[in-house]
DNA sequence: GAAGCGTGGGT
DNA sequence: TACCCAAGCTT
């Protein structure tokens, strides 16, 4: 007879699991609440470098709230979704103006922060605070649709709906740390979505997809659709060592950050430049384009760089400004801007 | 319920 | 190459 779905995970988590994360071995949950907020449709090896960084420039929550906007933009520069870096500002100075600096500990109130649903707010009840709560991530998901034969595409509300049930009824009334990190040790480690290691898997003896030879079934894929193309002019308008940037606006992608102008096929750079900014320039000779993928869309980069002729009419326009190239790529860029800007001369 | 929101790694 | 998707949340 086997011992329990979770007894078994968690002895395999302390034997087996990562135990030395950055984020691992605290219960300061202003360290819990930033990495699951970097980790949410992000991977381990990418958040590190950031999550590192980030404690390092803003050690505290009350360091947070006070830190300029930019400032946590250019921390989160490169990382995506940046409406998460947004929301997690703004919870940071919601906790310190209704709960006193106090990151609350009732998984309700948790909740109600900007940038925190469910299973990010259960997390950071188990590792800040050990309490009792279901998490759901990718991981988990992927773990819970093999064992337990939950089929069909995780996105339906009613697959979703059987899986945090189960997460629900597999909780253990002890040591739910290393059963919530075993779920996703093991999610991340050997139930991966191709080519899993089964033969290494504490929990294989009664998985369901395994002993129906359909582990490649489950969980259910997405449905597929096609992605919209689009284009855009990125002009670098050059004068001296500075280059001009722009912020986009709040809303929509790379919300937030500073950009370069951007032009449709149809206009023309030299007038746009004189309209929009106010300067002369020249166009310089165009630099290759290339692609950028994002989860909903494809778009075509065409940069064309320009020699801005004079400064006399500095862009006084809002949200436009002169940066030193130097300056510019240590900023709050999208990450194909930061590249584009990081090759030129 | 569905769409919007980044980036990089794996295959 | 092209496609999949990862420690999801908001609107």
């Amino acid at each position: 007879m086997n011992t329990s779905f979770a007894q078994r995970l968690i002895h395999w988590q302390e034997q087996h699991g990562r135990h030395d994360l950055p984020w691992q071995n605290t219960r300061d949950p202003y360290a819990v609440w930033l990495s699951e907020v970097m980790l949410q449709q992000t991977q381990v090896a990418a958040v590190i470098p950031y999550y590192l960084r980030f404690r390092e420039r803003l050690p505290r929550l009350r360091d947070l709230a006070a830190a300029s906007t930019d400032e946590v933009f250019t921390l989160w520069s490169g990382l995506g979704y940046y409406a998460r870096a947004k929301h997690l500002q703004n919870a940071a100075r919601l906790v310190v103006s209704a709960h006193r600096g106090v990151f609350p500990k009732d998984c309700g109130e948790i909740l109600k922060l900007p940038g925190i649903g469910r299973s990010t707010a259960a997390a950071i009840c188990v590792f800040a605070f050990g309490q009792q709560h279901a998490i759901l991530d990718g991981n988990v998901k992927r773990v819970l649709a093999r064992h337990s034969g939950i089929g069909g595409y995780p996105g339906q509300a009613k697959v979703w709906r059987l899986l945090w049930e189960k997460a629900e009824a597999l909780l253990p009334k002890r040591k739910i740390k290393p059963y919530t990190q075993g779920l996703m040790d093991l999610g991340a480690t050997i139930c991966r979505r191709t080519s899993p290691r089964c033969a290494a898997c504490p929990v294989a003896s009664d998985c369901f997809a395994r002993n129906a030879g359909k582990i490649a079934h489950y969980p259910g894929t997405r449905p597929k659709k096609r992605l919209p193309q689009k284009e855009t002019t990125m002009l670098i308008l050059r004068h001296g060592p500075n280059v001009l940037l722009e912020r986009r606006p709040q809303s929509g992608i790379w919300g937030g950050l500073w950009s370069l102008p951007e032009a449709c096929a149809d206009d023309d750079p030299v007038m746009l430049c004189a309209s929009r900014f106010g300067v002369q320039a020249r166009r310089l000779p165009a630099l290759a384009s290339f692609d950028h993928a994002f989860t909903h869309f494809r778009l075509r980069i065409h940069p064309q760089p320009m020699q801005v002729a004079r400064l006399s009419d500095l862009p006084r326009r809002d949200g436009a400004l002169w940066v030193k190239l130097r300056d510019a790529v240590d900023g709050a860029l999208p990450a194909p801007v930061r590249r584009l800007l990081h090759q030129l001369p």
